[in-house]
RNA sequence: GCCGGUAUCGUCUAGGGGUCAGGACACGUGGUUCUCAGCCACGGGACCGGGGUUCGAAUCCCCGUACCGGUACCA
Protein backbone atom coordinates (compact mmCIF):
# COMPACT_ATOMS: atom_id res chain seq x y z
CA UNK A 1 0.00 0.00 0.00
CA UNK A 2 1.15 3.35 -0.90
CA UNK A 3 1.95 5.77 1.97
CA UNK A 4 -0.08 8.96 1.63
CA UNK A 5 1.20 11.49 3.93
CA UNK A 6 0.15 15.53 4.39
CA UNK A 7 0.69 18.91 5.72
CA UNK A 8 -2.60 21.05 6.12
CA UNK A 9 -1.49 24.39 7.27
CA UNK A 10 -3.66 27.61 8.34
CA UNK A 11 -2.93 29.94 5.89
CA UNK A 12 -3.02 32.93 8.83
CA UNK A 13 0.78 34.28 8.89
CA UNK A 14 3.98 33.00 7.65
CA UNK A 15 5.32 29.92 7.56
CA UNK A 16 7.00 29.13 11.22
CA UNK A 17 10.16 26.50 11.05
CA UNK A 18 8.40 24.33 13.98
CA UNK A 19 5.57 23.84 11.28
CA UNK A 20 8.14 23.80 8.11
CA UNK A 21 9.86 21.01 10.10
CA UNK A 22 6.54 19.04 10.51
CA UNK A 23 6.16 19.44 6.43
CA UNK A 24 9.82 18.34 6.33
CA UNK A 25 9.30 15.16 8.52
CA UNK A 26 6.16 14.39 6.04
CA UNK A 27 7.68 14.95 3.29
CA UNK A 28 11.27 12.94 3.98
CA UNK A 29 8.52 10.09 4.77
CA UNK A 30 6.65 10.09 1.39
CA UNK A 31 9.93 10.76 -0.70
CA UNK A 32 11.88 7.87 1.39
CA UNK A 33 9.00 5.60 1.00
CA UNK A 34 7.95 6.33 -2.46
CA UNK A 35 5.02 7.45 -0.75
CA UNK A 36 2.30 10.31 -2.18
CA UNK A 37 2.65 13.82 -0.13
CA UNK A 38 -0.53 16.12 0.10
CA UNK A 39 -0.60 19.57 0.93
CA UNK A 40 -3.85 20.72 1.92
CA UNK A 41 -4.60 24.19 3.11
CA UNK A 42 -7.28 24.21 6.56
CA UNK A 43 -8.89 27.84 5.97
CA UNK A 44 -11.77 26.68 7.96
CA UNK A 45 -11.05 29.97 10.13
CA UNK A 46 -12.31 32.51 7.76
CA UNK A 47 -11.32 35.96 9.57
CA UNK A 48 -7.92 35.09 10.08
CA UNK A 49 -7.44 32.96 6.99
CA UNK A 50 -5.69 34.86 3.89
CA UNK A 51 -4.86 33.89 0.43
CA UNK A 52 -1.47 35.94 0.88
CA UNK A 53 -0.64 33.84 3.41
CA UNK A 54 -1.51 30.80 1.66
CA UNK A 55 0.98 32.19 -1.38
CA UNK A 56 3.07 32.84 1.42
CA UNK A 57 3.59 29.58 3.24
CA UNK A 58 3.54 27.87 -0.41
CA UNK A 59 6.65 29.64 -1.50
CA UNK A 60 8.19 28.86 1.66
CA UNK A 61 7.39 25.57 0.97
CA UNK A 62 8.79 25.04 -2.01
CA UNK A 63 11.90 27.55 -1.49
CA UNK A 64 13.01 24.93 0.89
CA UNK A 65 13.10 22.51 -1.22
CA UNK A 66 10.09 20.19 -0.48
CA UNK A 67 7.26 19.41 -3.58
CA UNK A 68 3.75 17.93 -3.20
CA UNK A 69 2.04 15.32 -5.56
CA UNK A 70 -1.27 16.66 -4.33
CA UNK A 71 -2.41 19.77 -3.21
CA UNK A 72 -3.85 23.66 -3.29
CA UNK A 73 -2.45 24.67 -6.84
CA UNK A 74 -1.19 21.13 -8.01
CA UNK A 75 -4.71 19.58 -8.35
CA UNK A 76 -5.59 15.73 -7.74
CA UNK A 77 -8.36 13.81 -7.80
CA UNK A 78 -9.38 13.75 -3.83
CA UNK A 79 -10.02 17.63 -3.75
CA UNK A 80 -10.78 20.25 -3.83
CA UNK A 81 -7.40 20.59 -1.47
CA UNK A 82 -8.73 23.86 0.58
CA UNK A 83 -11.12 23.34 3.82
CA UNK A 84 -13.20 26.29 2.75
CA UNK A 85 -13.97 24.52 -0.67
CA UNK A 86 -15.13 21.35 0.93
CA UNK A 87 -18.31 23.01 3.11
CA UNK A 88 -20.79 20.91 1.43
CA UNK A 89 -18.81 17.80 1.74
CA UNK A 90 -18.90 18.31 5.56
CA UNK A 91 -22.56 19.29 5.81
CA UNK A 92 -23.30 15.69 3.72
CA UNK A 93 -21.14 14.08 6.42
CA UNK A 94 -22.95 15.75 9.19
CA UNK A 95 -26.17 14.78 8.02
CA UNK A 96 -25.21 11.46 8.10
CA UNK A 97 -23.91 11.43 11.90
CA UNK A 98 -27.18 13.47 12.91
CA UNK A 99 -29.15 10.54 11.15
CA UNK A 100 -27.39 7.57 12.67
CA UNK A 101 -27.33 9.32 16.48
CA UNK A 102 -23.64 9.79 16.78
CA UNK A 103 -24.01 13.59 16.49
CA UNK A 104 -26.50 16.06 18.05
CA UNK A 105 -27.58 19.27 17.80
CA UNK A 106 -27.17 21.68 20.53
CA UNK A 107 -28.41 24.71 21.21
CA UNK A 108 -26.87 25.81 24.90
CA UNK A 109 -25.88 29.55 24.37
CA UNK A 110 -22.48 30.85 24.76
CA UNK A 111 -23.52 32.35 28.24
CA UNK A 112 -24.86 29.65 29.80
CA UNK A 113 -21.58 27.04 28.63
CA UNK A 114 -19.45 29.74 30.00
CA UNK A 115 -20.90 29.87 33.51
CA UNK A 116 -21.51 26.16 33.45
CA UNK A 117 -17.61 26.30 32.76
CA UNK A 118 -16.56 29.09 35.65
CA UNK A 119 -18.69 26.56 37.92
CA UNK A 120 -16.95 23.53 37.16
CA UNK A 121 -13.00 25.14 37.98
CA UNK A 122 -14.58 26.78 40.92
CA UNK A 123 -15.82 23.07 42.04
CA UNK A 124 -12.45 21.77 41.33
CA UNK A 125 -13.92 19.81 38.65
CA UNK A 126 -12.51 19.57 35.10
CA UNK A 127 -14.60 21.68 33.01
CA UNK A 128 -16.96 19.63 30.23
CA UNK A 129 -19.66 20.38 28.62
CA UNK A 130 -22.20 18.98 30.65
CA UNK A 131 -24.16 17.08 27.78
CA UNK A 132 -27.78 18.82 28.54
CA UNK A 133 -28.75 18.65 24.75
CA UNK A 134 -27.93 14.44 24.45
CA UNK A 135 -31.46 13.64 25.40
CA UNK A 136 -33.33 16.50 23.39
CA UNK A 137 -35.90 14.29 21.18
CA UNK A 138 -35.02 13.98 17.47
CA UNK A 139 -38.28 16.20 16.41
CA UNK A 140 -37.87 18.59 18.82
CA UNK A 141 -34.41 19.03 17.64
CA UNK A 142 -35.35 19.48 14.34
CA UNK A 143 -38.34 21.67 14.66
CA UNK A 144 -36.32 24.06 16.73
CA UNK A 145 -33.62 24.38 14.25
CA UNK A 146 -36.05 24.61 11.14
CA UNK A 147 -37.50 27.92 13.38
CA UNK A 148 -33.84 28.89 13.26
CA UNK A 149 -32.68 28.81 16.41
CA UNK A 150 -28.86 28.98 16.59
CA UNK A 151 -27.03 25.78 17.14
CA UNK A 152 -24.34 23.49 17.24
CA UNK A 153 -23.56 20.17 16.30
CA UNK A 154 -21.41 17.91 18.86
CA UNK A 155 -20.68 14.45 18.85
CA UNK A 156 -22.20 11.75 21.16
CA UNK A 157 -18.80 10.57 23.31
CA UNK A 158 -19.73 7.15 24.50
CA UNK A 159 -19.09 7.27 28.29
CA UNK A 160 -16.63 5.71 30.47
CA UNK A 161 -14.11 4.23 28.12
CA UNK A 162 -10.38 4.15 27.14
CA UNK A 163 -10.06 5.62 23.71
CA UNK A 164 -6.32 4.12 22.43
CA UNK A 165 -4.89 4.39 19.81
CA UNK A 166 -0.89 3.98 18.68
CA UNK A 167 1.27 6.62 17.74
CA UNK A 168 4.51 5.73 15.84
CA UNK A 169 6.79 7.56 17.57
CA UNK A 170 5.25 7.34 21.35
CA UNK A 171 3.79 4.13 21.45
CA UNK A 172 0.42 3.43 22.83
CA UNK A 173 -1.67 6.39 23.68
CA UNK A 174 -4.61 6.12 25.94
CA UNK A 175 -7.36 8.86 27.09
CA UNK A 176 -10.57 8.40 29.26
CA UNK A 177 -13.54 9.28 27.71
CA UNK A 178 -14.99 10.76 31.02
CA UNK A 179 -12.04 13.50 30.44
CA UNK A 180 -13.74 14.14 26.96
CA UNK A 181 -16.87 17.07 26.80
CA UNK A 182 -18.80 16.30 23.51
CA UNK A 183 -16.83 18.14 21.08
CA UNK A 184 -18.48 20.54 18.73
CA UNK A 185 -18.27 19.27 15.21
CA UNK A 186 -20.09 22.06 13.64
CA UNK A 187 -20.18 25.52 15.17
CA UNK A 188 -23.37 27.62 14.59
CA UNK A 189 -22.56 29.53 11.67
CA UNK A 190 -22.13 26.02 10.04
CA UNK A 191 -18.76 26.19 9.42
CA UNK A 192 -17.20 22.59 11.02
CA UNK A 193 -14.36 22.55 13.61
CA UNK A 194 -10.65 21.80 12.73
CA UNK A 195 -11.36 18.44 15.16
CA UNK A 196 -14.31 17.10 12.41
CA UNK A 197 -12.84 19.16 9.02
CA UNK A 198 -9.50 16.96 9.63
CA UNK A 199 -11.19 13.33 10.52
CA UNK A 200 -13.39 13.60 7.42
CA UNK A 201 -10.59 15.39 4.87
CA UNK A 202 -8.02 12.77 5.85
CA UNK A 203 -10.06 9.84 5.33
CA UNK A 204 -11.36 11.22 2.32
CA UNK A 205 -7.64 12.10 0.95
CA UNK A 206 -7.19 8.26 1.81
CA UNK A 207 -4.03 9.61 4.23
CA UNK A 208 -2.36 6.70 5.83
CA UNK A 209 -0.48 8.64 8.05
CA UNK A 210 -0.62 11.70 10.24
CA UNK A 211 2.25 13.54 11.51
CA UNK A 212 1.62 16.24 13.52
CA UNK A 213 3.35 18.43 16.32
CA UNK A 214 2.31 16.78 19.64
CA UNK A 215 -0.20 19.79 20.52
CA UNK A 216 -2.43 17.68 18.40
CA UNK A 217 -1.88 14.30 20.44
CA UNK A 218 -4.62 15.57 22.84
CA UNK A 219 -6.88 15.93 19.76
CA UNK A 220 -6.43 12.77 18.66
CA UNK A 221 -9.13 10.72 20.72
CA UNK A 222 -11.53 13.42 19.80
CA UNK A 223 -10.54 12.76 16.17
CA UNK A 224 -10.45 8.97 16.69
CA UNK A 225 -13.74 9.06 18.34
CA UNK A 226 -15.32 10.96 14.63
CA UNK A 227 -13.63 7.91 12.89
CA UNK A 228 -15.41 5.46 14.97
CA UNK A 229 -18.52 7.30 14.58
CA UNK A 230 -18.19 6.63 11.11
CA UNK A 231 -17.21 3.43 11.28
CA UNK A 232 -13.79 4.62 9.72
CA UNK A 233 -10.77 2.90 10.64
CA UNK A 234 -8.18 5.92 11.90
CA UNK A 235 -4.92 6.03 10.21
CA UNK A 236 -1.67 5.67 11.74
CA UNK A 237 -0.85 8.77 13.99
CA UNK A 238 2.79 10.07 14.82
CA UNK A 239 3.45 12.98 17.16
CA UNK A 240 6.44 15.26 16.84
CA UNK A 241 7.66 17.05 19.74
CA UNK A 242 7.62 20.86 19.46
CA UNK A 243 10.67 22.76 18.46
CA UNK A 244 11.59 25.47 21.13
CA UNK A 245 13.38 28.54 21.91
CA UNK A 246 17.08 28.60 24.04
CA UNK A 247 15.37 29.66 26.82
CA UNK A 248 12.86 26.16 26.51
CA UNK A 249 9.73 28.22 25.95
CA UNK A 250 8.22 27.30 22.79
CA UNK A 251 9.90 28.83 19.86
CA UNK A 252 8.29 32.66 19.51
CA UNK A 253 8.91 35.98 17.95
CA UNK A 254 11.10 37.57 21.11
CA UNK A 255 13.40 34.59 20.17
CA UNK A 256 14.43 36.44 17.01
CA UNK A 257 14.05 34.79 13.77
CA UNK A 258 10.99 31.90 13.47
CA UNK A 259 9.72 32.10 10.14
CA UNK A 260 10.87 30.47 7.18
CA UNK A 261 10.85 34.10 5.55
CA UNK A 262 13.05 36.02 8.15
CA UNK A 263 15.73 32.84 8.32
CA UNK A 264 16.14 33.07 4.12
CA UNK A 265 16.25 36.98 4.25
CA UNK A 266 19.05 36.43 6.86
CA UNK A 267 21.11 34.61 4.17
CA UNK A 268 20.69 30.87 4.96
CA UNK A 269 20.08 28.88 2.66
CA UNK A 270 17.58 26.44 1.85
CA UNK A 271 19.33 23.25 2.20
CA UNK A 272 20.98 24.39 4.77
CA UNK A 273 17.82 24.81 6.60
CA UNK A 274 16.31 22.13 5.72
CA UNK A 275 18.80 19.62 6.76
CA UNK A 276 19.25 21.41 10.31
CA UNK A 277 15.50 20.99 10.16
CA UNK A 278 15.58 17.51 10.38
CA UNK A 279 18.22 17.35 12.69
CA UNK A 280 15.69 18.81 15.61
CA UNK A 281 14.26 15.33 16.56
CA UNK A 282 15.70 12.67 14.68
CA UNK A 283 19.62 11.45 14.19
CA UNK A 284 20.57 9.50 11.13
CA UNK A 285 21.28 6.13 11.84
CA UNK A 286 25.22 5.76 12.27
CA UNK A 287 26.27 3.94 8.28
CA UNK A 288 28.71 1.11 8.63
CA UNK A 289 30.13 2.94 5.26
CA UNK A 290 31.52 6.64 4.53
CA UNK A 291 28.60 9.00 3.33
CA UNK A 292 29.11 9.06 -0.39
CA UNK A 293 27.16 12.10 -0.29
CA UNK A 294 28.11 14.34 2.10
CA UNK A 295 28.64 17.37 0.63
CA UNK A 296 31.84 17.82 2.98
CA UNK A 297 33.46 14.81 3.06
CA UNK A 298 35.64 13.52 5.77
CA UNK A 299 35.08 16.26 8.00
CA UNK A 300 33.89 15.97 11.26
CA UNK A 301 29.76 16.04 11.51
CA UNK A 302 29.93 15.51 7.71
CA UNK A 303 27.33 12.56 9.24
CA UNK A 304 25.09 14.99 9.93
CA UNK A 305 25.09 16.61 6.47
CA UNK A 306 22.93 14.86 4.22
CA UNK A 307 21.31 16.48 0.80
CA UNK A 308 17.49 16.23 0.30
CA UNK A 309 17.51 12.99 -1.09
CA UNK A 310 19.70 11.31 1.62
CA UNK A 311 17.98 12.56 4.42
CA UNK A 312 14.67 10.50 2.81
CA UNK A 313 16.26 7.51 2.22
CA UNK A 314 17.56 7.17 5.88
CA UNK A 315 14.55 8.92 7.25
CA UNK A 316 12.67 6.93 10.03
CA UNK A 317 10.09 7.41 12.01
CA UNK A 318 10.95 5.01 14.71
CA UNK A 319 14.36 6.95 15.03
CA UNK A 320 12.46 10.57 15.87
CA UNK A 321 13.02 11.76 19.15
CA UNK A 322 10.05 12.11 22.22
CA UNK A 323 11.37 14.59 23.63
CA UNK A 324 11.02 18.76 22.51
CA UNK A 325 14.35 20.15 20.89
CA UNK A 326 15.60 23.50 21.26
CA UNK A 327 16.46 25.34 17.86
CA UNK A 328 20.16 26.37 17.38
CA UNK A 329 21.27 28.69 15.71
CA UNK A 330 24.55 28.25 16.27
CA UNK A 331 24.71 24.77 14.65
CA UNK A 332 22.63 26.19 12.02
CA UNK A 333 24.85 28.22 11.03
CA UNK A 334 27.27 25.48 10.81
CA UNK A 335 25.67 23.57 8.55
CA UNK A 336 24.95 27.06 6.69
CA UNK A 337 29.24 27.58 6.22
CA UNK A 338 28.91 23.47 4.82
CA UNK A 339 26.56 24.30 2.31
CA UNK A 340 27.87 27.96 1.24
CA UNK A 341 31.32 26.49 0.56
CA UNK A 342 29.96 23.90 -1.40
CA UNK A 343 28.13 26.22 -3.76
CA UNK A 344 29.01 26.27 -7.40
CA UNK A 345 30.16 30.03 -8.29
CA UNK A 346 26.98 30.56 -10.46
CA UNK A 347 24.57 29.35 -8.35
CA UNK A 348 26.00 31.50 -5.15
CA UNK A 349 25.69 34.34 -7.44
CA UNK A 350 21.71 33.63 -7.87
CA UNK A 351 21.49 33.57 -3.84
CA UNK A 352 23.92 36.51 -3.05
CA UNK A 353 22.37 39.11 -5.91
CA UNK A 354 19.36 39.70 -3.70
CA UNK A 355 21.94 40.38 -0.50
CA UNK A 356 24.46 42.78 -2.78
CA UNK A 357 21.39 44.56 -4.00
CA UNK A 358 20.40 45.30 -0.97
CA UNK A 359 23.94 46.33 -0.14
CA UNK A 360 23.53 48.46 -3.62
CA UNK A 361 26.76 46.90 -4.49
CA UNK A 362 24.81 45.75 -7.54
CA UNK A 363 22.78 48.75 -9.16
CA UNK A 364 21.07 47.56 -12.20
CA UNK A 365 20.76 44.57 -14.45
CA UNK A 366 24.59 42.67 -14.64
CA UNK A 367 26.40 42.65 -17.58
CA UNK A 368 27.78 39.34 -18.89
CA UNK A 369 31.35 40.23 -17.63
CA UNK A 370 30.31 41.77 -14.30
CA UNK A 371 28.03 38.22 -13.63
CA UNK A 372 31.57 36.68 -13.99
CA UNK A 373 33.25 39.05 -11.98
CA UNK A 374 30.75 38.25 -9.51
CA UNK A 375 30.88 33.99 -10.17
CA UNK A 376 34.94 34.30 -9.38
CA UNK A 377 34.70 37.07 -6.49
CA UNK A 378 32.33 35.54 -4.34
CA UNK A 379 33.44 31.85 -3.77
CA UNK A 380 37.07 33.59 -1.75
CA UNK A 381 34.28 36.02 -0.06
CA UNK A 382 31.45 33.60 0.67
CA UNK A 383 34.23 30.68 2.51
CA UNK A 384 34.67 32.68 5.57
CA UNK A 385 30.88 33.61 5.87
CA UNK A 386 28.07 32.04 8.09
CA UNK A 387 25.28 33.53 5.78
CA UNK A 388 24.99 35.13 2.75
CA UNK A 389 23.64 38.66 4.31
CA UNK A 390 26.84 38.58 5.55
CA UNK A 391 28.91 38.70 1.78
CA UNK A 392 28.46 42.72 0.67
CA UNK A 393 30.53 43.21 4.15
CA UNK A 394 33.31 40.56 2.58
CA UNK A 395 33.15 42.08 -0.58
CA UNK A 396 32.95 45.99 1.02
CA UNK A 397 36.56 46.65 0.85
CA UNK A 398 36.28 46.07 -2.88
CA UNK A 399 33.34 48.64 -3.83
CA UNK A 400 34.55 51.38 -1.03
CA UNK A 401 37.91 53.00 -0.26
CA UNK A 402 38.64 55.79 1.66
CA UNK A 403 42.98 55.82 1.69
CA UNK A 404 42.32 58.38 5.09
CA UNK A 405 40.26 55.81 7.14
CA UNK A 406 42.52 52.86 6.00
CA UNK A 407 45.64 54.46 7.45
CA UNK A 408 44.11 56.04 10.56
CA UNK A 409 43.83 52.27 11.50
CA UNK A 410 46.23 51.35 14.58
CA UNK A 411 48.31 48.32 13.16
CA UNK A 412 48.70 49.74 9.87
CA UNK A 413 49.09 53.81 10.75
CA UNK A 414 52.42 52.22 12.96
CA UNK A 415 53.76 49.86 10.09
CA UNK A 416 53.51 52.43 7.55
CA UNK A 417 54.94 55.50 9.49
CA UNK A 418 58.26 54.43 8.64
CA UNK A 419 59.88 56.41 5.59
CA UNK A 420 60.39 53.88 2.82
CA UNK A 421 56.34 53.32 3.12
CA UNK A 422 55.88 56.14 0.89
CA UNK A 423 58.31 54.87 -1.57
CA UNK A 424 56.64 51.67 -1.89
CA UNK A 425 53.16 52.65 -2.06
CA UNK A 426 54.00 55.24 -4.91
CA UNK A 427 56.57 52.09 -6.59
CA UNK A 428 53.24 50.01 -6.67
CA UNK A 429 50.97 52.96 -8.20
CA UNK A 430 53.87 53.59 -11.10
CA UNK A 431 54.28 49.48 -11.67
CA UNK A 432 50.75 49.06 -12.33
CA UNK A 433 50.62 52.54 -14.58
CA UNK A 434 52.93 50.69 -17.61
CA UNK A 435 51.87 47.05 -16.27
CA UNK A 436 48.48 45.10 -17.27
CA UNK A 437 46.45 45.69 -14.69
CA UNK A 438 46.53 43.26 -11.78
CA UNK A 439 43.57 40.95 -12.94
CA UNK A 440 44.92 37.12 -11.48
CA UNK A 441 46.73 36.05 -9.00
CA UNK A 442 50.33 35.56 -10.77
CA UNK A 443 49.58 39.17 -12.32
CA UNK A 444 49.96 40.44 -8.59
CA UNK A 445 52.46 38.33 -7.36
CA UNK A 446 54.92 39.32 -10.47
CA UNK A 447 53.90 43.25 -9.49
CA UNK A 448 54.52 42.22 -6.19
CA UNK A 449 57.71 40.75 -7.05
CA UNK A 450 59.25 44.07 -9.50
CA UNK A 451 58.30 46.76 -6.78
CA UNK A 452 60.12 44.97 -4.21
CA UNK A 453 63.00 44.54 -6.21
CA UNK A 454 62.95 48.11 -7.29
CA UNK A 455 62.06 49.56 -3.41
CA UNK A 456 64.88 47.06 -2.08
CA UNK A 457 62.29 45.37 0.14
CA UNK A 458 62.67 41.71 1.20
CA UNK A 459 60.11 39.20 2.08
CA UNK A 460 56.70 40.60 3.64
CA UNK A 461 58.70 43.96 4.32
CA UNK A 462 56.94 47.06 3.97
CA UNK A 463 54.89 45.63 1.02
CA UNK A 464 52.64 43.55 3.46
CA UNK A 465 51.25 46.72 4.95
CA UNK A 466 50.40 48.68 1.40
CA UNK A 467 48.75 45.45 0.40
CA UNK A 468 46.70 44.90 2.91
CA UNK A 469 45.92 49.20 2.92
CA UNK A 470 45.12 48.96 -0.47
CA UNK A 471 42.15 46.17 0.61
CA UNK A 472 41.06 48.28 3.89
CA UNK A 473 40.85 45.08 5.97
CA UNK A 474 42.47 43.95 8.49
CA UNK A 475 41.46 40.73 8.10
CA UNK A 476 38.98 38.70 5.51
CA UNK A 477 39.71 36.61 2.14
CA UNK A 478 43.15 35.76 0.93
CA UNK A 479 44.76 38.97 -0.25
CA UNK A 480 46.18 37.51 -3.38
CA UNK A 481 42.69 36.87 -4.33
CA UNK A 482 41.46 39.72 -2.91
CA UNK A 483 43.58 42.45 -4.66
CA UNK A 484 43.08 41.25 -8.41
CA UNK A 485 39.14 41.05 -7.71
CA UNK A 486 39.49 44.39 -6.98
CA UNK A 487 41.16 44.97 -10.16
CA UNK A 488 38.99 43.13 -12.18
CA UNK A 489 35.90 44.83 -11.26
CA UNK A 490 37.25 48.28 -11.61
CA UNK A 491 38.31 47.23 -14.76
CA UNK A 492 35.10 45.61 -16.56
CA UNK A 493 33.49 47.93 -18.93
CA UNK A 494 30.85 50.07 -17.66
CA UNK A 495 27.57 50.11 -17.96
CA UNK A 496 28.57 46.86 -15.72
CA UNK A 497 26.02 46.47 -13.10
CA UNK A 498 28.53 46.90 -10.27
CA UNK A 499 28.73 50.11 -8.13
CA UNK A 500 32.29 51.70 -9.55
CA UNK A 501 35.38 50.45 -7.84
CA UNK A 502 38.68 52.54 -7.48
CA UNK A 503 41.87 50.52 -9.29
CA UNK A 504 44.80 49.50 -7.00
CA UNK A 505 46.51 51.51 -9.11
CA UNK A 506 44.50 54.54 -7.84
CA UNK A 507 44.30 52.94 -3.95
CA UNK A 508 48.29 52.66 -4.28
CA UNK A 509 48.34 56.65 -5.28
CA UNK A 510 46.04 57.48 -2.62
CA UNK A 511 47.56 56.06 0.33
CA UNK A 512 50.91 57.36 -0.99
CA UNK A 513 49.75 60.87 -1.03
CA UNK A 514 48.75 60.58 2.61
CA UNK A 515 52.18 59.35 3.98
CA UNK A 516 55.27 61.26 4.91
CA UNK A 517 57.54 61.80 2.36
CA UNK A 518 60.48 59.72 2.42
C1' G B 1 -7.01 21.68 39.22
C1' C B 2 -7.62 17.54 35.73
C1' C B 3 -5.71 14.68 31.47
C1' G B 4 -1.63 13.50 28.31
C1' G B 5 3.54 13.74 27.02
C1' U B 6 8.85 14.32 27.99
C1' A B 7 13.61 13.97 30.90
C1' U B 8 21.84 11.70 28.78
C1' C B 9 27.32 17.30 28.32
C1' G B 10 25.28 24.58 27.43
C1' U B 11 22.61 22.59 22.61
C1' C B 12 21.25 18.36 19.01
C1' U B 13 21.85 13.39 20.06
C1' A B 14 24.00 7.72 20.25
C1' G B 15 23.57 3.97 23.58
C1' G B 16 21.10 1.09 27.09
C1' G B 17 21.29 -4.21 33.44
C1' G B 18 28.35 -4.65 33.89
C1' U B 19 30.75 0.89 28.44
C1' C B 20 36.83 4.82 29.82
C1' A B 21 28.59 6.74 28.73
C1' G B 22 30.20 7.67 22.06
C1' G B 23 29.54 11.65 18.24
C1' A B 24 28.24 16.61 16.40
C1' C B 25 27.55 22.07 17.39
C1' A B 26 29.35 25.60 20.78
C1' C B 27 33.51 26.59 24.16
C1' G B 28 39.04 26.50 25.77
C1' U B 29 44.39 25.52 24.52
C1' G B 30 48.14 24.61 20.93
C1' G B 31 49.60 23.82 15.69
C1' U B 32 49.12 25.12 10.43
C1' U B 33 47.88 28.74 6.23
C1' C B 34 51.12 36.10 5.02
C1' U B 35 45.24 37.73 8.01
C1' C B 36 39.98 35.58 8.80
C1' A B 37 37.41 31.23 7.98
C1' G B 38 38.99 26.35 7.52
C1' C B 39 41.86 22.24 8.82
C1' C B 40 44.82 19.23 12.61
C1' A B 41 45.78 17.91 17.77
C1' C B 42 44.45 18.19 22.70
C1' G B 43 40.97 19.60 26.68
C1' G B 44 36.76 20.80 30.07
C1' G B 45 31.69 19.25 30.05
C1' A B 46 25.95 14.82 30.99
C1' C B 47 22.63 9.99 32.51
C1' C B 48 16.55 15.34 36.98
C1' G B 49 15.76 13.63 42.46
C1' G B 50 14.30 9.71 45.85
C1' G B 51 13.04 4.88 46.70
C1' G B 52 12.77 -0.13 45.10
C1' U B 53 14.16 -4.88 41.90
C1' U B 54 19.21 -6.85 41.20
C1' C B 55 25.58 -9.47 42.74
C1' G B 56 25.31 -4.92 39.84
C1' A B 57 20.79 0.48 37.73
C1' A B 58 22.16 5.86 33.75
C1' U B 59 19.34 1.61 31.67
C1' C B 60 13.70 -2.00 34.56
C1' C B 61 9.52 -0.54 38.28
C1' C B 62 7.25 3.10 41.61
C1' C B 63 6.90 7.96 43.65
C1' G B 64 8.27 12.88 43.25
C1' U B 65 10.11 17.24 40.57
C1' A B 66 10.63 20.19 36.34
C1' C B 67 9.28 21.40 31.55
C1' C B 68 5.83 21.07 27.35
C1' G B 69 0.95 20.31 25.38
C1' G B 70 -4.36 19.97 25.99
C1' U B 71 -8.49 21.08 28.91
C1' A B 72 -12.58 26.40 23.12
C1' C B 73 -18.30 27.44 18.57
C1' C B 74 -8.59 28.39 17.17
C1' A B 75 -6.25 25.47 14.20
Amino acid sequence: MVMRLRFAPSPTGHLHVGNARTALFNWLLARGQGGTFILRVEDTDLERSTRESEAAILEDLRWMGLDWDEGVDVGGTLGPYRQSERFDLYHTHTVTLLGSGHAYRCFCSAEKLEAERKAQLAAGQPPRYAGTCRALDAHDSARRQAAGEPAVVRLRVPPNRDVVFQDLVRGTVTFHTDQIGDPVLVRSDGIPAYNYAVVIDDQLMAVTHVIRGEDHISNTPRQVLVYEAFGWTPPAFAHLSLVLGPDHAPLSKRHGATSVAEFRARGYLPEALMNYLALIGWSPRRSKFKSQSSPVEGEPGAEELLPALELARRFRLEDVSHSAGVFDEAKLSWVNRHYLKALAPARLTEEALPFLRQAALVVDDLTEPARDWLASALPPAAASVDRLSEVPDRLHSIFHFNAAAVLATPGLAAELSQPAARAVALALADDLDSAPPLLDRDAFRAAAARVKDRTGQKGRGLFHPIRVALTGLAEGPELDVLVPAIDRAAHLPSPNGLAPVISCRDRARQIAALLPPG
